[in-house]
DNA sequence: GAAAAAAATACGTATGTATGGTTTTTTATT
DNA sequence: AATAAAAAACCATACATACGTATTTTTTTC
């Protein structure tokens, strides 16, 4: 008994440590998503949250460590997202980018997500910290789908239209989306997905 | 003499404002595109500039209605951009889109504008000030470009391509470009602007 | 001399981080 | 096995700085 504890708390520590820095993180996303980037402050995450500045500060020293943890957490979890879709068969882009729209872009984490690479357009230190963890997500996350996605078609082109779609949906929740009734909003998003499978059915060139 | 002083003069005053008006929103859009909307203060912006804060506030009560001028400035500019392209006669979209890339997205405007955007996002009083803006400009650039884009496929498809395509680039300049080396980015753009090409001449269909 | 424009200063508030102290967990010693 | 030392996690406060705006004064235009 003495010998199996001896064995098994010194992970309580490490349980205790993950766990906290796990809370943090999503408070941070919450805060970003919800205020911004310039209205998301160490104090208020850390009061909203209930843990101490410091605690946080000894989880992610400066904001710049906070931010670019947020950014790979929330690479990971899209990443995930795509590829559990495609895995389970999902072959047609249209589909796939349709759901994406409610439960990827519209999500905290994506928002979160923007609210930093924004930030990090005009902060060359965070773009520095963040970049490389984009680049991999971009170069990976279409390897693996570039012969899972339409496959019949190459898949160049599915993943081609698929980063085009990415951008599209980042964008137009950016600038259109701001200005326009739902009903609206995902009429448009619909006829993209309609284009999309229109396009990737018809032919095989591109 | 005296007599032409007086009529001369009576516009003077009106004449300096406008001047001074459009010099600080000139250093604004600067300070946006380069520094982000959490680093451009009013006091940056003056002492930059070379006015005094007492004068932004006199032609610019508060931050926020600087930033709503600066948005239909650059709404203005953009409509602009976009008609004389089409009334020059260049139909083909693609081309469009590619010279966009270059004059319009990366230009100071358009990235204040988007800074702008992503701050109104998150900030209720400002979304409320921007938001007509965009929809007035989204809803008449789109009506006057219908029939005059590609008029032999009836332009519904066109404009449908215009709005994704300006989604795309922006979304694209926030996401990927962050992290993409030039060659890549104006090689991904073009490839763009050749599907739409291909797109719009084929068929009518969409 | 009245009005508009421009300037200068002051105020309250919030930010990110540095600092020093307390508690909890782990390791080492006996 | 018990306990003391070390390390990791957590906490509270202080500091320098910057923000947006209100206020008051000076200058320019009419």
């Amino acid at each position: 008994m003495a010998f199996s504890d001896k064995q098994a708390t010194p992970q309580k520590q490490a349980v205790k440590s993950e766990r906290m820095r796990s809370a943090i993180l999503d408070k941070a996303v919450g805060r970003l998503a919800e205020l911004g980037y310039h209205a998301t402050s160490i104090k208020k995450i850390a009061a909203e949250g209930g843990f101490s500045i410091g605690a946080l500060q000894h989880h992610f020293p400066s904001k710049e460590e906070l931010m670019v943890a947020v950014v790979e957490k929330a690479l990971e979890r899209a990443e995930r997202y795509v590829l559990r879709f495609v895995e389970r068969g999902h072959t047609n882009l249209g589909s796939v980018i349709e759901a994406s729209w409610d439960e990827q872009i519209n999500s905290p984490w994506y928002k979160a997500m923007l609210e930093i690479f924004v930030a990090a357009r005009t902060d060359e230190a965070l773009r520095a910290r963040v970049a490389p963890a984009i680049e991999r997500y971009s170069r990976e996350t279409e390897a693996r789908l570039s012969h899972l996605l339409a496959p019949e078609t190459g898949g160049d082109k599915a993943t081609f239209l698929l980063k085009v779609s990415r951008c599209m949906l980042g964008g137009f929740m950016v600038q259109d989306a701001l200005a326009m009734p739902r009903a609206e909003i995902s009429a448009f998003i619909r006829r993209w997905a309609e284009f999309l499978d229109a396009n990737l059915k018809g032919n095989a060139n591109g």
